[in-house]
This record gives C-alpha cells, sequence and structure tokens, in this order.
DNA sequence: TTGTAAGCGTTATCAG
DNA sequence: CTGATAACGCTTACAA
C-alpha cells in the first residue's frame, strides 16, 4: 500500500534513455520506433503516470478550475456537473467554492482560488465588481462570468435570455385573456431577477396593459418559503391575479404549495406558470407550465469555450452569448379571453 | 494586468538574508527579531504569497482534498459545503466528482482524484467495494467513507443512524395506534435504504405487528416522480395504509404532491412522515413530520476527522461513527387509537 | 533523434 | 541564527 510513484527517471533507467527523451515522448515528440515501444512497456511496468504537480512547477499550470458560486442549489449544481464533465476528460480538475450569498465571503473565496493557482476561472457574481477583480486577480487568467455579467469588466459572459423568455411566457398569458397576472421576483440586486421582471414589464407594456404594484412581490431565489408567502400576498388581494408567473425553482415549490393549502384549482381559478423543474412540472396536476433554462447546455459551452481560452484562442474575446430558455406550456394555464 | 508573482528570491534579495532563512521564517523558524519585521515587510510590499505547487512538489502534499459523490443533490451538497467550509480555512481545497450513479464513472473518477494527488479522499460509494480501492489507491492517503460504509474496506466511516431512526419514526406511527402503515424505500443496493427498511420492519417485529408487501415500496433516491408513483400506488391498494413513512427528500416531495392531487386529507385520513428537508416541512400544510439528518454536522465532523488524519493522528483508526438524525414530530400524524 | 544541463519555487540538510 | 546547496519531478533550449 505504500508504493512509490515512478518518475520519469525510473522509466530513464528502465530503458536506458534520458530523462529528455522520456519527457519528449511524453509531450508527442518523435521518437524512435523501437524506443517508443521500450518507452511503452516501461511505463505500463512501473505503471507511471506524470507527476501533474512537478509538471505544473514547470509549465506554470496547474490544470486546475476556479468555479465560484453563490450557493450548492440545483440551478447552479446542474451547471457545474455539465461543465465538470466536460472538464475533466481533458484532464482539468475543478474546485467549486459557494460563497453563500455572502459579499465578504466571495471576494475571499475569489481570493482563495486565485491563490490555488487556477488556470482559469468561472465566476457566478453577486456582488462582485470590476474593481474587485482587479484587485485580486494580478495574472492573465481566462475568466468567465456565467449566469450573470459582472459589472465594469471585460470577460466572456454566458447568460440566458431572461428578458426575453419572460416576456414570452408573460405574453402568452396576456394573449390568453390575462389582465392581472402576478408576478414572482428574485432580489432586484441579482441581474437574472431584474431581467426577468423587465421581460414582464415590457410585455405590459407593448399591449398597452395597466401594471399593478401589487401583483409583484419580491422573494429570494434560494428560499421557497419566500415563493409561499408572496403567492399568498397575492392571492390574499382583494382582487387576486387570474395568473402568476414564478421566476425561480424555489420559489415555484413554494408558491404551488401555498395555492395547494388554498384549494385554488388550477388552471380554473388561477392560471401559473413555473421555473426550471421539469421532473416536478411532470407530476403536479395539472402539469405545470414552465420556463425551462438550457442549464446541461450553460455548463458546456462555458467549459468548452473555456477550453478554447485555455488553448490561447482569443480571436473572438470577450465573447457574450445568450442561451435560450424556453417556455413549455402545459395545462396550468388557461384562456379566459 | 501581467504581475509576475514575488517568490522566496525576491524577498531574499529584498531583505538581503539568504532564503533558506526566509523558508524557515515562512515555516514558522526563528529568526531574529530585526530579520523578522524586515521579512515581514518585505511579504507586504511585494505582496508574497508562498506558491504552493512548489511547496507540493517538494512536501509531496498537494494542498487538496478529494470528495466523490453519488450526485449533486440537497443532501450531499450540503455536507460537502459545510465540509468544504472548515476545509478551505486550512488551506485545503476540494475537488468534488460526481458520479452520477454510475458504477464505471465511480471508479474512473476515483482514479481520477488519485491521479490529482489529493491528500486525502472522501466518499460516498455505492458500487464500489474494497478491491476497486486498492486496485486504484497506491499511496497510504485517508480516506473517509461517509454516509455509507466502503465494503471490505478498513477505513474510517461516518454515518447516520438510518436504523435507528427509522424504527423510531415507525414506532412513533405503531403508538398512535397505526397498524397499516406503508413506507417508500430507496435502491436495495444502496446501504441507507436497507437500514431504513430494516428500522420499519423491525418495530413491526418488536410490536408484533404483521408486514404487509404491498405496503413496502420502492422508489429511487434521486426521483421525485418514483415517490410520486409510490405513494399513488399505496393510496390505490384496496386497503390503504393510515399512515405512510417516506425515506428521503425527493420521494417525499413527489409523495405530497400525490397526496394533494389525491386530495387526501392529512393527517384525518392519512398520517405522514417525510424525511430531510425542513424547510418545506414549515410551508406545508398541515406542518410535515421528519426525520431530519444532521447534514450539516456531518461535513463537519469529516472535515475535523481528515484534518486530524492528515497531522497523523491514528489513534483511534479506524473510526466509526453514527451521527443522530432526529424524528420531528409535528402535526401531519394522528392518533387513530 | 537523443542527451546534457539549467531551472521552475520550495524545503531540508548541514556547515558556519 | 543563518546560508550554501542539493534535492523534488518535470520541461526545454541547446548541443551532439
Amino acid at each position: 500500500m505504500v508504493e512509490i510513484p515512478a518518475t520519469i527517471k525510473d522509466i530513464a533507467k528502465y530503458t536506458g534513455l534520458s530523462i529528455a527523451t522520456i519527457s519528449k515522448y511524453l509531450n508527442g515528440g518523435n521518437v524512435l520506433e523501437k524506443n517508443r515501444i521500450l518507452i511503452e512497456e516501461a511505463i505500463k511496468a512501473l505503471d507511471f503516470e506524470v507527476n501533474e504537480i512537478a509538471r505544473g512547477l514547470r509549465t506554470n499550470k496547474t490544470m486546475t478550475i476556479g468555479v465560484l458560486i453563490p450557493v450548492f442549489e440545483v440551478f447552479f449544481n446542474t451547471i457545474v456537473s455539465s461543465l465538470e464533465n466536460v472538464l475533466l476528460e481533458t484532464g482539468y480538475s475543478v474546485i467549486v467554492c459557494d460563497y453563500r450569498d455572502n459579499e465578504k465571503l466571495e471576494k475571499e473565496r475569489l481570493d482563495f482560488l486565485y491563490k490555488k493557482r487556477v488556470d482559469a476561472l468561472v465566476i457566478v457574481p453577486t456582488y462582485l465588481k470590476g474593481n474587485d477583480i482587479r484587485k485580486i486577480i494580478k495574472r492573465d487568467i481566462p475568466i468567465v462570468a456565467v449566469d450573470r455579467p459582472i459589472e465594469d469588466f471585460e470577460c466572456d459572459t454566458i447568460l440566458v435570455n431572461n428578458f426575453e423568455v419572460s416576456y414570452k411566457a408573460v405574453e402568452r398569458l396576456i394573449i390568453l385573456g390575462h389582465r392581472k397576472i402576478g408576478i414572482i421576483c428574485g432580489p432586484q440586486n441579482i441581474y437574472t431577477a431584474q431581467e426577468r421582471l423587465n421581460g414582464y414589464l415590457k410585455a405590459h407594456n407593448d399591449y398597452g396593459i395597466t401594471v399593478y404594484k401589487d401583483y409583484i412581490k419580491f422573494g429570494e431565489y434560494h428560499n421557497m418559503e419566500s415563493g409561499y408567502k408572496s403567492m399568498i400576498e397575492l392571492l390574499n388581494n382583494p382582487e387576486p391575479p387570474s395568473a402568476v408567473f414564478v421566476t425561480n425553482y424555489e420559489m415555484t415549490l413554494g408558491a404551488i404549495i401555498a395555492i395547494n393549502e388554498k384549494d385554488i384549482k388550477v388552471p380554473d381559478e388561477l392560471s401559473i406558470i413555473g421555473f426550471d423543474n421539469l421532473e416536478m412540472a411532470k407530476i403536479v396536476k395539472p402539469s405545470l407550465s414552465l420556463v425551462v433554462q438550457p442549464m446541461e447546455e450553460i455548463g458546456e459551452t462555458v467549459a468548452n469555450l473555456l477550453l478554447r481560452r485555455l488553448k490561447g484562442e482569443k480571436n473572438d474575446f470577450p465573447l457574450r452569448k445568450k442561451l435560450d430558455a424556453q417556455v413549455l406550456i402545459r395545462s396550468s394555464i388557461k384562456n379566459i379571453g
């Protein structure tokens, strides 16, 4: 059990070649056929694996990607998982840190990752601004902002079409005749929450529908109780909305529990569009209409972009891409024209 | 932006001391007061941080902990997050890999982590056996099994009292007069699922209550639809149970949706005990009785154990600890004496 | 194609 | 207490 890993030196000894030749082979250089065979034999026999730590010291690479997320929640987790799936294949490992929605921790953990000399960074920022980053990051490494842009900082950014998809969802309700449409939003300091609310507002504006302040509730993304409370408030309104759009998964869960508790009939008494969890939508009756974000695709997109940047491809820098979320219509909404 | 990090050499130059002295200082050795001040000044001035890669090459440490989990789900995520919280403070970083409940991937990613030369491993195993580990892990590093033991392998193991807590939950229902008690279990190849079922069986046995096969349903842990379906099956039974115990969070969610859909009155028509999500329990009406696992505590326990092992403290090896989950009684269960 | 040797930033040994 | 020096395992000119 206490086996010392073989080094290039051992391979050199075994084959009678120099370590330079072995190294060259390992890095894809040309070697005589017979030496190649010999080396490969040695590698097998000695169970050799390059020491990436040592290599990293020379090449100034750690083969490590730092990922900074607000919390370990299903949306981010799914992204991280698919990101990691791509990255691991190419030998990169991923260090994920959550900052628990905490401004101080957000900077500290960014600093931590930087000090760990990660080769690149993936950031889902909340409070972080360009200046914070410039203060912490001194080496020139690829940085990708995900889900939310980083204010005052030029870098690759992968977003979702929050505004557009929110517009479409609300428009759909309008077309079905709804005029009293509630929305449960996330905190307005978060980019995605702003965008989703703006889509709601724009749709109202475009169709000449009055926006009522009482129909707009603000919850918290990572707190299903806030979705529950917001929905209760909407329902307790003297003139309750005929439709409600809930703009994130955890809040949707809470909202549904509220509806059940109040024994509201969907879609007869209330139309509802939720967010982000296909599995739940499948089993809720009547089947839940949803905005679905392409989480896997986000992860893959970020990973592939990162790999290109790590290879030095900068021609399309800074890239700003919006991936499409979809409005999935099921039976939880109804025409009340 | 392209600033080259300062090295010990730079500090040596700045102070006029030798790199050996600087290194000694950095590692807590004794240095003359005036030199100490000088060095500290230099460190500040040059914004120096030790290069852990280089240090790692010498010391054979990466300051990295590998964590292998089945999937990114709330239970494991919470553990990982609290584990990481402790570990980061001491300078360790954490590489988390999920294997998506896939046997092949489970071995591959263990191998990946090992090759990354992590200083220690935290494993939540599913298919992994002692032989697999022995085949992959050659160096002598601390390994901690979490939530589930590793078959045929001697290592530290941190578990939850699944059997006991399940017994207590079911016993509670029995004491309230229930004789027809349904259970929705996880897959029987998973340790925790076996234990939870066994607790159910033992309670029945101890109280001389007949166990009906039809009241035992098997779902999947990471699939809420399986909880939904299982509950529907239980309810469709010609003689449905008067109480149901659901043994994991995702399945509990599905079960609740089924109950709502069927418009079953809780606890009048059905008593129910769920699993693992306090937040949800708070907002479901009537308030949901629950088995609550100490996820944060698990993470912290594992982290602290790991830190001790990494310091070489092996006196209590192999440690096998069971942490206490609690049965939290709320209003979703009723005496039908 | 292959080998020699310097160097990446540390730590550790051993004199001084 | 301090400093010179040899490692750690690898890559990379440069020379052979």
